[in-house]
DNA sequence: TTGTACGCGTTATCAA
DNA sequence: TTGATAACGCGTACAA
């Protein structure tokens, strides 16, 4: 390369890497630039690596891309950011295995990635987190000791919003189908029954059906069934039939559409239903489409590579708190309605 | 690291790669591995890289991780197989911006990545491919020219499956929901078609109602109202409905047993449904567990890296063709029944 | 059996 | 403003 144009390998570096201005004579620069393009001459990132002892590699190491429909998302935000920044993403996925987790830890290590991000794809927290020196943050996730920072679903805020929403339309008899059973569940119970709570109402009124910790749309549908209908499996009358349903995600919500179906009741015209996730495919999908909320899965990724990286966030402030709370915004479809009258 | 052990670089070299027997005494060899340990030496894979001039990288570049609720799993058997063979797997995700992938391929290719795979999110022919010397192989998509090896899940002789599997229920009247519209639907639709044909009967009983392209859950059940009831919205009399529905996919399948529940028809009592793609947290928890088509993504994932990295396939034969065909295999499972009497 | 020296492709220092 | 030269951390001929 440097042959080619006549120069020196430092011309060459200076001027690719943006340093010529006030080092090297405008003609040079020119020269070089003219031979890079015609030998499609480019830096070996490689030997870049070595050389600046930083790679622009960050490691990203999940517990299992597959077995979430929302995987996809929190990926590719921090794919995207990364490249934004001229840095490249190299995946782990262990699935749910916990030493192949530390060995792809210790392997990006040997690798010298710049920084890691451990990402979960169901919001839990983390217990052992693989050991290393490396610059780390969680994502969907968290560790109690508050070492590293991580980015969370405002999964509580949310629960809360859910209450409100239905209580806002009238609905005084609501069911939440899917209490606590893993993480996401207590925070938006949580969130729920302190809203519920808040406005006054009893909590037998509105009471929170427990569904295990498997939330799929066959246990959605059978927990739907057990809210409207009686001990001699006939559905409940209308003065006594729960108005609303608040499901713990947009499965159960599914299941409980298949189920209000069958069992001859209209939605949003009977009972109103109101998801969680905002499920590609799926919520806005199903008939009639669901309102529901949206969890900021592609942001979450974004926000981890971004504090990784060093950037302050994107935000006015430099923002130091270790757990930063993202949003999960409503979005209103046709599966909720005021109460009928 | 050498100096802690009191030996040469050659020495530590040799012993951690293995080629320590007859070069180096079982002693020094001994140090040498004692002294690694406690100070938790590993050779440094960028070095190594640059020296090698091979990184031990594939690049893997995708339309979309994110839009498939599949696309996991073909990168977790990317990654996996990858990892097997003490590569690593970097990835990016052009949200389906053509030059983006381009730009891509040139950082990896800067990066010195061993061999690239070029992943679609949904099975299709893929026209600009990024121009590149590197080795590089197709997974779920392909090109014409057949340049490239690729690796595709077999629909034809799935689709050909399906009309066998509710022939041999007995079903005479069956309606096919979602014909061509993309790749897989032609395919699928095509063999389909095939079986129907060979088995004598009229295509007419056995219609293909086209869909559009989009396939989601709404799309299948203003389909399976459109084919179950009539003109004046009534369900049709069981002599004349269809007996059984086979779905482009399960997204599909779902929305005819939302429409099928509304219209107060039991599957697969009254009407059978035959889904496609095994689709996760999907197939197996609607109410009734659907009858589907599995697409091998892993498996596809895991082929592709196979191929790339030299590995036969780990099938018996070296098999050298340009394109595997990777099976669909049918997973019975509640939705489908003998037609009813 | 062990150690020396070179090169992989860069960037950075410093003298010219 | 430019051009040698020295690292970066490794693997490997080749000499000892």
């Amino acid at each position: 390369m440097a042959r080619l144009a006549g120069v020196s390998r430092t011309a060459v570096s200076f001027v690719l890497n943006g340093r010529a201005e006030g080092n090297i004579a405008p003609a040079t620069a020119e020269r070089v630039r003219a031979a890079a393009e015609e030998l499609g001459y480019t830096p070996d990132r490689v030997a870049q690596s070595l050389r600046l002892q930083r790679t622009h590699v960050v490691g990203l190491v999940t517990d299992s891309i597959a077995s979430s429909p929302f995987a996809g998302r929190i990926l590719s935000g921090a794919v995207d950011r990364a490249a934004d920044s001229g840095y490249v993403l190299v995946l782990f996925d262990s699935q749910g295995r916990q030493e192949r987790e530390q060995e792809a830890v210790e392997e990006f290590s040997r690798r010298r990635v710049d920084g890691l991000v451990y990402a979960a794809m169901a919001v839990r927290e983390v217990t052992s987190l693989p050991a290393t020196q490396l610059p780390l943050v969680l994502a969907n996730c968290f560790d109690t000791s508050g070492a590293h920072t991580s980015v969370v679903p405002d999964n509580v805020t949310a629960g809360g919003e859910a209450a409100r929403h239905l209580l806002g339309l009238g609905h005084r008899r609501i069911v939440m189908l899917g209490g606590p059973g893993d993480v996401a569940g207590v925070q938006r119970s949580e969130g729920y029954r302190a809203a519920i709570r808040e406005a006054g109402l009893a909590a037998t009124d509105c009471p929170v059906i427990g569904l295990g910790k498997m939330w799929s749309i066959d246990v959605g549908y059978s927990g739907a069934v057990r809210a409207l209908t009686d001990s001699r499996g006939r559905v409940k009358s209308p003065a006594r039939r729960p108005t609303a349903i608040f499901a713990v995600n947009d499965r159960v919500a599914t299941g409980a559409l298949l189920a209000l179906a069958q069992l001859g009741l209209s939605v949003p015209g009977d009972v109103s239903v109101l998801g969680f996730d905002d499920q590609e495919q799926l919520a806005a999908h199903v008939v009639p489409a669901l309102t529901t909320f949206a969890l900021p899965h592609r942001q979450m990724g974004e926000v981890a590579v971004d504090r990784l990286l060093g950037h302050p966030g994107r935000q006015r402030e430099p923002a130091r708190e270790t757990t930063v709370r993202l949003a999960c915004p409503l979005i209103e479809r046709d599966s909720t309605a005021p109460v009928p009258t």
